[in-house]
DNA sequence: CTCTAACCGAGACGGTACGTCTCGTCTTTTG
DNA sequence: CAAAAGACGAGACGTACCGTCTCGGTTAGAG
């Protein structure tokens, strides 16, 4: 996300171009939307972004730092989740909010950056902390608040908890075995709270 | 997989020649094990098995496909899992031997297939069916047993429950926040089945 | 001039495009007529004669080799010298073929590639071996004969001879001080083998 | 040889630095020296001066204009020849100034020098003027007084002489055929001279 | 003693060409 | 007819300089 930081002292010299950052930005993104990751070339940006392409290796070091920067540039959104103080009601809503914004093209093209990511270490760290780590955060927050009030289990491991909740949706965002609904997310966070064991059972 | 069939009937003409075709899946796996997926190019399998690129290209149709079929050529394994009867230890074992496959060079080589596969269909296609359907199958025998015995509720889903034992385990092989512990395997098993909540607040 | 050799042996591969090897030569030709030397780069080469970069590079090592090759294809010129025994009208001879050669195109181009030849020993060696020496060779044979005859001083060296006989007119190609006449090789010629002192100081 | 005047009139604002085009004639001298002509350009005599590239095209069209600059301000050499009176000894004496100047790195460097000019015109003409001229005005001078002292032939096309002394030297420095050695001088002024036709035929 | 014009550094930028890499196809000879 | 060898067109890579363009900060004579 290197292309991303704003210059914040000004220093002697030329100053960076804020509509060339932008130009290459927008170039970026509609290429992502149009042919996915592949269709990202330092090339093809600077030609549709009419920018050098000595000034996009200056500010980016790789493709795969432009594409997120302009996946977050495109489609950067609102972290605002609802907090109810019902564990059960603010994670379903959490988890909707994330599948809603990954059906359709974002959600392609987070499986596609995620994809190119396992063999880009630069990438893969820039998912996880400029898109995963919020999202993480406000969900850990829930988590330890419900902790807190005794509705979980106190010996409870959270990373644990959150993989359990993010990690069957980012599955089927990446093997397609099976559509991200909204039952889906339904069923997924009852049974992660609740377990599936028969009532009869349960009771030991 | 197309270049993994073997040669049935006998034709007309120099038959396919078979050491050819192992020259060309060791040295795929060998690339792999050393470099990752990106060492695998059709020229560096060619220069390294003896081999012509049109003869690699004449049996498969892309780089992963040779990938993926080096990768089950090296690191197949026996799907002999345990069927004791208690759902838990069941599944338990079964993410074990999992978890235990993705400790190492395979999981990491796994990891950079399945990101391949986010920009290569037919890839995608041969994971799903060659490598996650076998296992599959077997942990939904399991599930379905354990609901004819009453042990699970019945109104479940079982493809969602599979995703919420498998989608944990591909999401930390994938995004690598955290390590891959038979720990992890066994709280995740123990969540998944008795749910989160703390007991007092599950007896409503 | 590597790119130039013919493929003597039959082996085995692809034999190399005839046709794409005078493609090469007839636009660099192109280019060379009509913009010099600077217009030679093996983008521009290759664009024009319909080729791939890699090509080009495959048979020649660097735009000096191809320009070279391209002004032989070009300009390449008999070197069919009289020989009538007379070595002044032997001589002179030479020297109106060399200066009717490099007025007009020829010349222009010639004087840049000697040029360009100050900082590509490679070219300077090709010029070298290739243009100037067969000339040389057959001034060197008139000149050992009219030696033989007596018409020549025996202590004479014959390649600073030669260099008083071309230097001039490489001089005047390259420095553009005068214009490369016929008068002037005739006077050349004649001040080389006579002398300038006058009649009355020439008699020691 | 724009960067080489001086500041004549003193007009309004900041006056040019002197220190500053001083360290760009060395800087761009001593890159000259090193790594012949290739290795100046723009950006390396910034660098190494530790000025601005725009200071360079200020003051200089051209990379060339800045290398024969630094040249001059290098080289730059006495044109005192002795003037004896005895036309052989005075051409002979000047011929081996100016082949004793050419051995070393500052005739290799003249010899880049005379390469590039070949594609720059502007080039062309400051070496014209300012490093050939001078030598052949001195040079012309002894001509014309050997013929107005009856020693050369009358009808002599002076240039064309002169070019017969230069242009061996200048052959030699840029076809690097033979080495320019004392000995070479020496019988190149005696052939030129006096001819080379034996004594027997040069009586007709 | 301020004003102001020109100089100068640092560095961003669009552009052209470089020489390299790998792809997937094509065209021969060899077994 | 399979396979090896290798030529080839295509196109992106990352780099080097080019020449131009802001900027901010001198520097010295003119008012």
């Amino acid at each position: 996300m290197t292309g991303g930081k704003t210059v914040e002292t000004s220093r002697v010299g030329r100053p960076r171009s804020e509509k060339t950052r932008l130009a290459i930005l927008e170039a970026a993104a509609d290429l992502l939307v149009e042919g996915g990751f592949s269709a990202i070339t330092i090339e093809s940006i600077a030609a549709r972004a009419g920018v050098s392409k000595v000034t996009i290796y200056k500010w980016w070091p790789s493709r795969g730092s432009v594409a997120i920067d302009a996946y977050f540039h495109r489609f950067r959104q609102t972290l605002t989740f609802p907090d109810t103080g019902n564990v059960a009601e603010d994670l379903l809503a959490q988890m909707l909010i994330l599948i809603g914004a990954f059906r359709g093209r974002a959600g392609e093209i987070m499986a596609e950056l995620i994809g190119q990511a396992q063999s880009d270490p630069e990438l893969a760290d820039t998912i996880r902390t400029g898109w995963m780590q919020p999202r993480r955060e406000v969900t850990a927050l829930v988590i330890q608040r419900a902790i807190d009030r005794g509705e979980l289990r106190p010996g409870l491991t959270i990373p644990i908890l959150m993989d359990e909740l993010y990690g069957p949706i980012y599955f089927r965002l990446i093997t397609r075995y099976e559509p991200l609904s909204d039952e889906f997310a339904q069923e997924l966070v009852r049974n992660t709270l609740e377990g599936v064991l028969s009532t009869r059972s349960s009771i030991k």
